[in-house]
DNA sequence: CGTAGTTACGTACACCGTACGTAGTGCGCT
DNA sequence: AGCGCACTACGTACGGTGTACGTAACTACG
């Protein structure tokens, strides 16, 4: 009977060093860093695990010591980027607090583009993403609500921030390892789009998108889209 | 020099037939079909090529005559599903119309699991979204409000059910393909958490934690949330 | 009627996650 | 002190993936 649990397993709740043995040469932290420098330089899809035990300088198989799969090794990532998060002693502004939050996670989003879609809902409780809810619900301590009412509130902001962050990526993303320029993809769907349109099936749309946009600010409409997400919640006066 | 582009390529803008050549055994459709019929009894993980292909009858090859990436297999899928969703006469009331939507929105992705994670904003172009599209604006007929702003609203909305679905979904889905059973892998996490909580370096989440949640109704909270993004967006008075 | 463009599909390649077996190492217990 | 065991390390191998390429059959157009 070999020591591998075949039962659930957290990662969090492995101890990183049990004694016995020699001692590992590496720590969850360099792993994690590891594969966080590929996804930064290659793109998500670049984290294999023959990748990450290369950059580390080991044996492929010599990373499941430390890994049991390869879905651990992704909350290992998204748990130390998570740590960039920057923490700051509540303003009593809760609002403000939260604004600053929330463009915080964009701006980490930004240097870290495959972090949405490793997002997920299940890797809540990695260490720092403990420390990360705990700084949120500091900041919402002005607020007159149930914890249950604020952590429906941080959900729903870091919901709003990802699927904003990912539109904002979408493109950008698939120009890596993509033999033609994203522009040129752009410009096939808009080319057909428009061609849709003009057809007269869909009026409104044919409106829409005759209607003068302006400069299109992406921060503008980043910000605006938060702003409704906390007026959302707001205790009315 | 064989007939593919080596240019971007939006397969809507590729005809199905071209007349050249035999008959085509295969519609997009069927494909599609196929695909989601996989997609639903198997999981996302199990559509490739090779099981499309299989399902459909024909060698794994053959495919790629109608769909030159597995990107565009995805991309089909989406606008099939798309077709699922019901469009009505608006009623006049913009909010019980756009509630409608987000609840028909939510009943089709669990219908259909693997839904979010492959809803992209660069789907939206497909046939069935653009006829989606149509719908929602004419429902927001009412609203006095630009265009541009009306998409921002379809997008938040859409956004917004997607990430709570894939939350109501995210221990579900791990269900199928796992060993072992969400509710222990659920008790694991459930189990370290509490661990940590406990070592007080948490008070906050301690005292979340400790609060009575009451009963959980995902359709409140879901509905709630809806209700919240519509309140962002009502014009003030 | 030829021929060009299409469909059909088998083979092959590079890569993936990871099960398994083996060898070496050093802590903990007796 | 020294035995034993849990641990690290890692090579090999298997079954899967997406898809490039080559070949054969077929049909609508010039």
């Amino acid at each position: 009977m070999a020591g591998r649990a075949a039962v659930p397993e957290v990662i969090w709740a492995r101890p990183e060093r049990t004694g016995r043995g020699p001692k590992p040469a590496y720590t969850r932290a360099d792993i994690a860093a590891a594969a966080v420098r590929i996804a930064d330089a290659q793109g998500l899809d670049a984290v294999s695990m023959r990748h990450v035990a290369a950059e580390l300088g080991c044996g492929t198989m010599s990373l499941y010591n430390y890994v049991p799969r390869k879905e651990d090794l992704h909350e290992l990532m998204v748990d130390a980027v998570s740590g960039e998060h920057e923490q700051w002693e509540p303003s009593g502004d809760w609002r403000a607090d939260m604004l600053r939050i929330g463009r915080q996670t964009r701006e980490l989003m930004h240097r870290h583009p495959w972090l949405p879609r490793l997002m997920s809902p299940v890797y809540g409780f990695s260490p720092n993403a403990l420390r990360y809810l705990e700084h949120c619900l500091a900041c919402l301590d002005p607020l007159d609500m149930t914890y249950g009412m604020k952590m429906q509130l941080v959900g729903m902001l870091n919901g709003v921030v990802t699927m904003y962050v990912s539109n904002e990526l979408a493109t950008a993303e698939r120009t890596r390892s993509l033999p033609w320029s994203a522009e040129q993809e752009n410009a096939a769907r808009i080319g057909y789009l428009g061609s849709q349109v003009a057809t007269g099936a869909y009026p409104r749309m044919a409106a829409a998108f005759s209607e003068d946009p302006g400069p299109i600010d992406l921060e503008a409409v980043f910000a605006f889209a938060l702003e409704r997400v906390l007026d959302a919640f707001a205790p009315k006066g």
